[in-house]
DNA sequence: AGTGAAAATGGTTGGCA
DNA sequence: TGCCAACCATTTTCACT
């Protein structure tokens, strides 16, 4: 992972597969007049110096049955529990985010799963469970207004 | 976009498309022992019901400059507000979510952008200038433990 | 629904500007 | 770095089960 600056094309790139990930490098070439090749070329530039880490698909989560989503709040009680609890973290595919926030509590858990049964599961047997757990705040989500990844890359022209 | 069931195979692709987005139907025939054809057609039934909304890359918020994550609680002071809130978080692709909350705040924003000066031209002349804000909360995120999109759809044997 | 083979499209490699 | 052209791989279509 080596240190990159990337060009206008390299950001129009980045901009075209937020839209879509699948998209042709044929077709790229032809939206941006260069040729195919040059495409993959940056692609696979962008991939090797670590600023695309993959691809993945956008999946409809009320369509599957997981609309339930949840942000918890959670207070560790010693640093001692912190290695633990980050391993919990990653471990559970539930969990999709969890960021170490500063300010009444340590993190912020963005929980996805099927219903309020499911969601009192993983809260009183996960991770109530673990230890070190001082405190731990739930916030229901009622709907999703905008529920995205992508990054604010605009397109130059 | 019509009602489906999902059979096995189906929710093996979307467990392998969530890991490699872009990988091939023939891979994936290999891998499942059926053909390249029955692949493309679940995938294709998958994107007409409207299961799968799209595809899309991956990319380091870091590498890119976009490394600074922060989560507002915002309060309305009347629904009458709620329309242009709403029009202005769908347009700004630096708020990357936004869920209508339970709780002590309406909703939870969580805002990518470059830096702190970022961050605070967005909260003072973007959200606190629009019209019916009563009250906002800012947690700043110093990292990111895990943040994916990927729903917990476990493959199947 | 799924298959297999043919036709069409797209990707990759290597020589060169 | 990028292009072109040829070669190779993949996707798609279609008749059939």
């Amino acid at each position: 992972m080596k240190l990159m600056s990337f060009d206008e094309l390299d950001v129009k790139i980045l901009a075209a597969l937020s839209q879509d990930g699948r998209v042709r490098w044929s077709a790229l070439a032809d939206r941006f007049g260069v040729s195919a090749p040059a495409i993959a070329d940056h692609v696979r530039r962008l991939e090797n110096s670590g600023i695309i880490t993959g691809y993945s698909v956008q999946i409809n989560a009320v369509a599957v049955g997981l609309g339930l989503i949840a942000f918890v709040s959670i207070t560790l009680d010693h640093p001692r529990h912190r290695a633990d609890f980050l391993n919990y973290v990653q471990h559970q595919a539930h969990i999709q985010s969890c960021h170490h926030v500063i300010g009444e509590s340590d993190y912020l858990l963005k929980i996805c799963c099927a219903s309020t049964a499911d969601l009192e599961r993983i809260l009183t047997e996960e991770i109530k469970a673990l230890p070190g757990i001082q405190q731990t705040r739930t916030t229901i989500a009622l709907s999703s207004v905008k529920d995205t990844a992508a990054l604010p890359i605009d397109e130059p022209n």
